[in-house]
DNA sequence: TTGATATCGTTGGGTTCCGAACGATAGGAT
DNA sequence: ATCCTATCGTTCGGAACCCAACGATATCAA
């Protein structure tokens, strides 16, 4: 095992603290690393790639989804993207804003609206998504192929169990 | 491989889309997933435990850093919590209303502040951890032992690439 | 056609979140 | 003693974030 795998002072202290309480290490370790790391990127990719384009985390969330699946409804917009539908509406707002996303009215039904990525906003994530998969792979860098995959296979699993 | 681990929908939309782009598919499947759990098992949380208690997931997290690690500098306490030092003025102030958490000047330092939880931070700690550790148990429950353990290895080791 | 019910997106209120700028304090240097 | 610079925590402005409530629209029954 690498060294660079050991267990971090943090979660030493934390075993200490819990050990009397009939914790489930196991699951600890794996959930509060998920958290870190998830933390850890985010914050990076926001100060070094993203805010070059005057986005958030979420703004670059929902312009992916938009561009990866095209138009679509506020309701499965918000659900793919994993904030609510009232953040939506003030991140797509912010989206308009920036002329990368539009909105239009739906054609047979008066209460929906479909959001779409516009041309500028399409060819801003042709020039994001590279880099910011460049940033996916840095900080995998050290993981081989199979640990990669063995990874996504895990998390995928935890998301089945969470949201069913 | 069972059926729960497939790759989703989402994730082959896409794959199409970045295909010819000379993407790395594996790191962008770990690290996709990463934000898509660590999403779901927040909400999920804030939602189903944390409410109770009127903490936001960032309030359980410094209390717990401080449960953990015992009296902390401001800024130590940020860093170790994920947040900027400008949240956890916020955090803090949240946490005092409550009860669970008290400033004090430092002894030597006027510049500096110590946080730390009062007793009724701790305790409400001991009845809020084994059940969100419950929650850490649900979300992965279809782990084996092993694969927990290969997760947070895995984990750790992105956590030093991205940190360093 | 009217009324009850459901489902859209938005708004309102309040918290969290960040970077940048700010005041206060500290610690040298001269 | 008085600058200069560094380092604390806080404040400020604006975005993101949630839930609950709302207005508008749709749907279906009577």
């Amino acid at each position: 095992m690498p060294a660079d795998a050991s267990v971090t002072r943090a979660e030493l202290e934390a075993r200490k603290r819990v050990e009397a309480l009939g914790i489930d290490v196991d699951a600890y370790a794996a959930v509060s690393n998920i958290f870190r790391v998830a933390n850890a990127v985010r914050n990076y990719t926001e100060r070094n790639l993203l805010s070059e384009f005057n986005l958030s985390f979420s703004g670059f969330t929902v312009l992916w989804v938009l561009w990866v699946w095209g138009p679509k409804e506020s309701y499965a917009l918000a659900e793919e993207s994993g904030i609510s539908k009232s953040t939506l509406t003030g991140v797509v707002k912010t989206l308009e804003r920036l002329g990368l996303a539009a909105r239009k009215p739906h054609a047979a039904d008066g209460r929906r609206v479909l959001v779409r990525a516009t041309r500028k906003g399409a060819s801003t994530m042709r020039r994001i998504f590279p880099r910011f998969n460049e940033v996916e792979a840095l900080v995998t860098r050290d993981l081989s192929a199979r640990e990669k995959e063995n990874l996504a296979r895990s998390l995928r699993v935890m998301l089945h169990s969470v949201e069913g």
